[in-house]
DNA sequence: TCTGGGGTCCTAGGACCC
DNA sequence: TCTGGGGTCCTAGGACCC
């Protein structure tokens, strides 16, 4: 039996806050998301509070903190080392994994045949990460990725287990399915389970059931796949090598709406500097620049979603082209009379930074441009990387709206100033 | 007063071709 | 009044994920 685990952090963020707080273990702890908006992790403690996800904290704030609560803005340069560390010990410890999102990584267990040796190896694992890196995992085992996040899920919930749950044998696949919500399931989300449960499908192991020429008929290939998984059909393998973005956003909302376009114009020329910055980091140029600006969905007043996009004739890398895309972009989607509450800039239409397509009506002498261009470019991205900030005109610095995150903690981790210091 | 940010994949439909 | 069949490529939008 081919087997694979999956390692999901216990409530990630809220296990980095408290590494470096001994104090706080036991407490509980939220993290907001930007601008300290709503709540988006949760220790064990403050789920039992009754705090859910994605509330918004202004909503939660008095009692929570009434309660004893402890609270934090979000500190991704924080989470993001943590998590390497995390990746970095299972790496070594299997051939194949494929890191999935910042808290979970999916190991390839091919090597171990037997499943009383693949739960010992889950226990081993654990074991390590806590010993190493000091972040408590789960991990779920199973013979296709849907199982094992199934199984990461019934560690979850058992009271008092190991942290380690092995779902592999028929009988029990089955057990465990008819006890488990459709919504539960990887892939499955508020729409899909609401039609589902319109064909009287309830349970995973009525989908286990289902006829997957119907599922691919009535829904599509994706949900088609889900079912054959649950049925221990491995669909989606594990993917060690990662694929290339295909597009790349940067995107905010505002403390405070905006209504005016010469607030919105550096907000944008800012996002647009960052997006090409993760550009040339990725080793890539796009072709299109986009736009984007919305109202707050939640506000009474009048509601507007503007997109453009902009098309250039050659891909390109260079800030500077991306900002005059943008800057155009913004003016075309742009309308009077309404507050902003959020805006962003999306790079799409990629292609390797080593091809260079050229136009038709291209100057000759432009190589030499390019290669200058290039060299300016690496120039600012490391200078800015050493933290010597080089601003572009149209960027304002300084007028930039700030964010609010009064709660964060130190960056323990990557920066010298704020290493934690013994008592 | 205050409600996140950054991704992926799939599908339908339009444009275009022969 | 009546107007083919089959294909590709691209994009917008909807679904999902953490």
């Amino acid at each position: 039996m081919n087997l694979l685990a999956l390692v999901d952090c216990d409530n990630f963020y809220a296990s980095c806050e408290r590494l470096f707080r001994p104090d706080l273990r036991k407490k509980p702890i939220v993290v907001l998301s930007n601008n300290d908006g709503c709540v988006i992790a949760r220790s064990k403690e403050a789920k039992a509070m009754g705090i859910k996800m994605g509330v918004p904290w202004f909503q939660i704030k008095k009692a929570y903190l009434a309660n004893g609560g402890q609270v934090f803005s979000s500190n991704f340069a924080l989470y993001g080392d943590l998590s390497n560390r995390v990746m970095h010990v299972l790496e070594g410890m299997v051939n194949n994994i494929e890191v999935y999102s910042i808290d979970e990584a999916f190991l390839d267990l091919h090597h171990i045949q037997n499943s009383n040796h693949a739960y010992e190896f889950g226990i081993h694992c654990r074991n390590i990460v806590d010993q190493w890196v000091g972040i408590p995992v789960r991990i779920g085992i199973g013979p296709t990725k849907t199982l094992a996040k199934i199984a990461s899920h019934v560690a979850k919930k058992k009271i008092g287990g190991t942290g380690v749950f092995c779902l592999h044998e028929s009988l029990q696949i089955e057990h465990v399915l008819k006890h488990l919500p459709i919504n539960e399931i990887w892939g499955i989300g508020r729409n899909l389970s609401r039609r589902l449960n319109d064909l009287s499908i309830y349970s995973s192991y009525d989908l286990m059931k289902m006829d997957t020429r119907l599922i691919r008929s009535k829904f599509s290939v994706v949900l088609e796949r889900t079912v054959r998984e649950l049925r221990g059909e491995q669909c989606l393998a594990v993917q060690n090598d990662r694929e290339p973005k295909k597009q790349i956003i940067v995107s905010r909302s505002f403390r405070e709406r905006t209504g005016d376009f010469n607030q919105l114009k550096p907000l944008i020329s800012n996002f647009a500097v960052r997006a090409g910055e993760k550009l040339r980091h990725e080793g890539q140029k796009c072709s299109q620049v986009s736009v984007l600006i919305a109202t707050s969905p939640f506000s009474k007043q009048a509601q507007y979603r503007g997109f453009h996009s902009i098309q250039f004739s050659n891909p390109v890398n260079d800030t500077r082209s991306i900002l005059a895309g943008a800057n155009q972009a913004l003016q075309d989607c742009f309308r009077q009379g309404y507050a902003y509450a959020k805006a962003g800039v999306l790079l799409s239409q990629f292609s390797h930074s080593s091809v260079m397509q050229r136009s038709l009506f291209d100057d000759l002498h432009k190589s030499f441009d390019q290669k200058q261009n290039e060299d300016l470019m690496r120039c600012i991205d490391s200078m800015n990387a050493e933290g010597l900030q080089v601003y572009y005109a149209s960027q304002c610095p300084g007028q930039a709206l700030p964010m609010n995150k009064k709660m964060m903690s130190p960056k323990y981790t990557t920066s010298w100033l704020e290493l934690p210091t013994a008592k």
